[in-house]
Parts: structure tokens; sequence; C-alpha cells
DNA sequence: TGACGACAAATTGTATTCAATATAAACATT
DNA sequence: AATGTTTATATTGAATACAATTTGTCGTCA
């Protein structure tokens, strides 16, 4: 595959390289510790290698690259042992944003978490592991978005961006099948937000982060530590 | 002035003039919707456009600069209103990091916050006002640092970067005078976080955001919105 | 055989050149 | 005079060209 696009606007160049290598790390298409070089990746886009830095150098600031000087970037190594850490920065995140989203939500707020939690179901209902990755960040999004907080909305998404990772490893796992439980958490939070039951969509935040973290560290005790090349 | 560095090493270009327009951008040297240009900084700087353009494009992912596509780059827009939101969401990470902090932390991790906040009394003491927005940030780093959490330590530093902005607008109003005050909030915290009392560290945190919004929106309501042309 | 060093290849970091788009000015037309 | 059109200029976005640094190879020599 020599050009995956043929023709493109000004401006565009840059935007998809850095779309679609994000997507690519996120999803662990590539692997953490992988070299991406320049050059390939003019080729692959058509485009030359001034657009290709753009993007790598927006992904560096976003920490999902590495720059060694002189001598490549690499893909941002996952550290299994970080996810302690994660889980707690997520926790916290997680319960001040639907508790918030659950105080101050709109109606408009609110139909647009619905929205997000039927693509999900759709994703669980078919399968569908990579959608529903997405479809349960952008499920969460939804619910930091009603808060109407530009700020806390960038924290958070940030933060469920990187654990697109985590979850992705923890999915591949169960041979890409997944636990329907996972719907009716959604479901009673919302039901809490639409409400306006702040102490409660907290509490079902915090058991939601901790659900997840329980099926995450029981598949790490499955799987024995040289599985994890990842962790760099 | 044409070039603010006579001789650099390759890989720094690009660096420098990050760093020096973060700097500027924070400290309010340029204004919010301020026109940049890359080849007024190429020869300000004394280098290309590619390594300018590197600059902004990592400026442009942290949201303190925005592009106008074929037009040119701008500061990005300050706006006041959204400052009760940054607040909230400061008050939020802050309690939960100082909390964290009080419980976790080590002898060397307390050891940088007291280092910190020596530096940070120096700058009252001298009425150095950049150098007390820097020390004060600074020192509350110096706290996440103690949590030991990178996700968390990258939440923080990124929204009490985003207020440094705020707070340069703040101290301007005093005729960069500085309310010694603040010293007796963060010699508190500190006590309480030795002590590891998690619940009293987490109070003190909110009574000094509290504090500090307090002080801002007293300044607001002394001035007239016709003085905010920066916030567009 | 192993160590040291010169050379070669590869890749990044920077500079420069080229093309496309937008703003502004000059001009024409009604 | 007002407005629409065209031309000119400026500035970005992309492509190419060049330089510096690193890494690996090969050869020489002890």
């Amino acid at each position: 595959m020599i050009t995956e696009l043929q023709k493109k606007k000004r401006g565009f160049g840059a935007l998809t390289v850095y779309e679609t290598l994000r997507d690519e790390i996120l999803s662990l298409e590539k692997e953490p510790g992988q070299l991406v070089d320049e050059a390939s990746l003019a080729s692959r886009f058509g485009v030359s290698r001034s657009p290709v830095r753009e993007a790598l150098v927006r992904l560096v600031s976003e920490a999902l690259l590495q720059t060694l000087p002189n001598k490549g970037t690499i893909v941002a190594p996952l550290r299994i042992q970080e996810f302690p850490q994660y889980v707690d920065a997520l926790d916290l995140l997680q319960r001040a944003a639907t508790r918030l989203a659950a105080e101050v939500r709109t109606e408009s707020g609110l139909e647009l978490i619905k929205t997000e939690q039927q693509r999900f179901k759709d994703c669980v209902a078919t399968d569908n592991v990579l959608g529903m990755i997405q479809s349960n960040r952008d499920f969460h999004i939804a619910i930091v978005k009603a808060t109407y907080n530009r700020y806390l909305e960038t924290a958070y998404s940030k933060l469920l961006d990187d654990g697109r990772r985590f979850l992705r490893l923890y999915f591949k796992s169960y041979g890409d099948t997944l636990p329907k439980e996972l719907v009716g958490g959604h479901d009673r939070i919302i039901d809490a937000i639409e409400a306006q039951d702040t102490d409660l969509a907290e509490q079902l935040a915090r058991e939601h982060t901790i659900e997840m973290q329980q099926r995450f560290l029981s598949y790490l005790g499955r799987r024995r530590m040289s599985d994890f090349s990842v962790a760099l």
C-alpha cells in the first residue's frame, strides 16, 4: 500500500496522519515501544515528511509517542504496573464528573448521554470490541460534557483516552467477547443523573470503576508476567 | 533584536522557541487573541520556519494557541467568564491531590514541598510577582508529585498552568503587590500533609482555593467589563 | 580473537523552495 | 457612490534539499 488517500485538501495531510496514528496507538495496533520512522509514514500516507512530523510532534506532546533524539520515535510504553495509579486517577475524575453532571445536567446533555449509551449497547450486542471501547469512552465523555466544564472535560477525556490501551489489553484476554453486565451499570448511572441524585451518581460511578478494576486485575492474575513484553 | 541565541545545538531550536513562547503566553506578555506569525518568530530566534512550526504545533495541541487555517495563529483567548468553571475543576483536583499526598507521602516528597515553599516565601518577601506565580505553581506540583501518581500529576499540572494567566491578571490589579496571607495557607497545608491528616489536608486545600477565588472575584467586581478586551 | 578506529548508511533536525489560500487593494460597472 | 470583480500581496501548508548525529560494519592491529 503506497498511498492511503489519493487526493486531499490542503491542511488535511497532517490531520489524517495524526488521527490515524493516534487510533492505531490507542487500539494497540501499534505495539508500545515500536519504532515509527518518518520516511515510512510519509510514503504510506503519500505525503512528505513535513505533515508527518507535525503529526508526530502532536502525539509526542500528548505522551503517546516518545522521541529519541536523532534516533527516532517510539510508541509510548504501556506500564502495566501503573494501572493502579491510573485507576485511582480515573476514579477521582469519574466520580467528580458524574456527580457534577447529575447536579447541573440539562435535557440536551442527558439526551446526548442516552444516545451514546444506545451506541454502546449496539456494539455490545454485535460483539464489536473496538467500537465498544470507543463508545464506552464516548458515553463517559457525554457525561462530562453534561457538566459544561471545559477544564474537567479536557482532563477527563485525556485520561479516558490513555485508558483505551489498558482496556484493549483486557478485552483481548477474553478472545474479544464482552461482559454484558457493563450495560446495566451505565443504565443505572443514567437514571441517577436524570433524577439528579448526586450522591447516588457518584456512588455508581465509583462502583463502575471498581468493577472495571476488578476485572482487569483478575485478568492480570491469569496471565504470566512474561506475556507483558509490552510493558517496558 | 534579530537573534536571541547565537549558537545552539541541534535539537534545541524548536525547544527554545516552544519554552519561550509558552512562558510569554502564560505570563500574559503576549496578549490573548494576538496574532503570531511564523516568519517573525523565525527571524527573532534566528532559526528557520521549521522549528518555529514545531513549537507552534505543540502549543496548539496544548490549547495555548489556536490556528486559523491559512491565515495564522493566535494566542488562545482568555475567557473570564470561564473562571468559575476553572475554579471548580481546580478545586476538585487540588483537594484530591492534597488529600492523597497526605495519605501516601514519603520523607523525600515532603522535603521537595518544603523546598518549594521556601522559594515561594522568598518571592513574596521580594515582591517578585512573576516568580511568585511560578513558585506557587511549583509548590502545588510538589504536592501532587508526593502522590506518586503520574496521571493525577499530568492533569493537575495542566490545570495549574492554565491558571497562570488568570493569576497574572489578578495580580496586575494590585499593581503587582502581593497578599502575604497566602504563605500561611501553604504552611498549614504542609503541616497537615506531614501529619498525614487527610481530612484536614483536603479541607485546607479547599479553603486555599476558595480564598483565591474570593480574591479574584472581588477583583473582577472592581473592574469594568470594558477592561476585558482580552476576553474574546 | 578482541579492541579500537575510520568509514558508510540511515535517520533525524533544520533550512529552503514551491504551491495554495486568504486578505486587501485597485479597478470596473451599474 | 456603491458594489462586484480582478489583481496583488502576504502567509500558511507542503515538498524538497541539506547538514548533523547516531549506529553499524569493516578493517587493521595488538
